[in-house]
DNA sequence: GGTAGGTTCTGGATCGATTCAGTTGCTGGA
DNA sequence: TCCAGCAACTGAATCGATCCAGAACCTACC
């Protein structure tokens, strides 16, 4: 066993808190005892203080913990929460903190014993599953949080985007360019439903918050375009990753009327689409296809999408649980987003 | 404040180990009273058990750590260090882990210290600037470790490749296309050296310990062919970054004899030397650049690279570090690559 | 009825440090 | 000479749990 810090006192010659201070707070004890007490350690094998007994005094660890549902490894799947990640690790480090990342399992339970279990000084939620359970957890711990997703409470810090008009653009871009048979394609959309075709009429009961806010979007430029919801097909992928994009596309062009576009609500989907319905990559007037984010692969596709800042997102976030603003208002962030049309998308073909 | 496991044993009329068994023990108290305890618990909004105090007795703490060098944030702009990752984070979920994410200072005493108080059972130790000081640090706090780079101690828990061996393919590969003045480019390759051309004999000096490796592969295929040292440019990137590979080839075309490759040593450099040399993307046989990794990027931009396989590596090292073998051997796992040629190599021209 | 065995719960020690209100000893000024 | 003031150090309380030996009680079997 490593020896503790009583054992270096007892060695020294001292008392306990001295060789804290030692440690700790040097200007409480005279440098050359100072010196002799960090020698001793030193021969005797002593660590320095444990990191674990340091935090329970203290009380605090020095680490902040970012919630991902689904599996953790996903997470890293998808580039935009790379570059949230980033954000929140640049922020992280400048204030001498640690980043402790914590996969949410499925199950309600499952998430809400490991919020309880994570040794953390606040919380940075990325898009969980089931938002508000998550929420209350960590409102149980006392703990500080940010969240990133819609539907914020007026006193939580938040930092995002507006996702409904965000939406809206993408879908109004399309609708300008005369497509009425639309596919919107999610992932989460409905807990229970088989992947693949599926048409509703009813978007508030979606599962997954940022979906719904999207497909919300979609709607209202479909209204104002007087498409009905009727003439739409909403696919849900099984995931938000490229492959599970690809599958839900997979049966679209051998519908009676197959959809002129698909308006993805992410980019690994929509890259996911692109692949199985424009294969060769070229321009023109087949499919169109939007996505959302605008992660680096989208321009190198000439994927149409919307633009939102993810460094900056998390950046923000982390800065937020760091120094929380004194004035409420200041605690909630909205970032600018873009529409940043490129050849994916183009005139719907004449009927 | 929060109410502690105390306050709840005293609100019930139970002493606090069996509020504590209710918790971790279900089985040593009659469910009755565990029910009665849980609901008192809620009421008096006890959020469970703290995970510090929980750690501290137990000897335990539930996260892994992962060392980055350099700024963290750095970490994931390499997609190869966020495959690695994903590797080590799908081992953790499978072992209720949570991952620590450790951001390492590039002062030796910065980085010291970041290590001793970081509060883990155990380090994924990622391509660590000052390894040996590193791990010695670690080995220090009598921690389990997992290390990915070169030069292992016997009795080290192992997982990597055989750096110089994959290098020195990468380079017969371009030898035997013809190429006799090639570009070395890496990154920290001398510590105060200015970036840009720079002519050197001797890579044992090399601080970085892969580049270093790499460099020596380069230089066995480069003997073999009968090239002297003389005809090889090394060049030195500020960063592993694609910006910095751009930034560090940029006066090559202008050089008296330019080279007719360039041979990186990640594939994020690679690219960076492509988006330079080849902006328009074309094949043929102008400057050939290879890479290392395999990177996602490198098959649409067509580059020739080293392949290795990067979540394989992260979930080795991890699974390595929860489940030690007791065969000493069988601590070091030797994963394989593969040179795979692509459209960015092709034979020097004829001088 | 006595005792062996089992369940259920308790008390106190312990994990490894930090904190803060002192105590001690020394210097310097009136 | 006396005391204020300061620097250097100490002791005990504390952070919030877990662990383990044992106490109390009940059951059951010979």
């Amino acid at each position: 066993m490593k020896p503790t810090l009583r054992a270096v006192a007892e060695a020294v010659g001292v008392s306990r808190s001295t060789v804290s201070n030692a440690y700790g707070r040097p200007d409480q004890l005279s440098p050359q005892l100072r010196q002799r007490i960090l020698e001793t350690a030193r021969q005797m094998g002593y660590p320095g203080p444990d990191p674990t007994a340091r935090s329970l005094r203290r009380g605090f660890v020095g680490a902040i913990g970012v919630l991902f549902t689904s599996r953790l490894s996903y997470a890293f799947t998808d580039p935009f929460a790379v570059r949230f990640l980033t954000g929140v690790a640049e922020a992280a480090e400048r204030h001498d903190s640690n980043l402790l990342l914590v996969p949410l399992p499925d199950d309600a339970v499952g998430a809400r014993t490991a919020v309880e279990n994570a040794a953390v000084d606040g919380f940075c939620v990325y898009c969980a599953g089931d938002e508000e359970g998550i929420l209350d957890t960590i409102r149980g711990r006392g703990l500080p949080f940010v969240t990133t997703s819609s539907r914020p409470r007026a006193d939580d810090l938040w930092v995002g985007i507006d996702e409904r008009a965000a939406a809206r653009s993408a879908a109004t871009h399309l609708t300008a360019l005369g497509h009425r048979r639309v596919a919107l394609l999610g992932h989460d959309v409905l807990p229970d439903a088989p992947a693949g075709p599926l048409r509703v009429d009813d978007v508030a009961d979606v599962p997954h918050p940022t979906t719904r806010d999207r497909l919300a979007g979609f709607a209202d430029a479909f209204a104002a375009a007087g498409v009905a919801w009727s003439d739409l097909t909403v696919l849900t992928a099984t995931d938000n990753t490229r492959v599970a994009g690809a599958a839900a596309v997979r049966s679209l062009p051998s519908l009676p009327e197959p959809p002129t576009a698909v308006l993805a609500c992410s980019d690994v989907l929509a890259l996911g689409a692109l692949d199985v319905l424009r294969p060769d990559g070229e321009p023109g007037p087949r499919v169109s296809v939007t996505g959302f984010d605008d992660i680096a692969e989208a321009e190198a596709a000439g994927l149409t999408t919307i633009r939102q800042p993810g460094e900056a997102k998390g950046r923000s976030a982390a800065t937020l649980l760091f120094d929380p603003p004194v004035d409420a208002a200041a605690g909630q962030i909205l970032l600018p987003t873009t529409l940043v049309v490129r050849s994916s998308s183009g005139p719907a073909p004449r009927s």
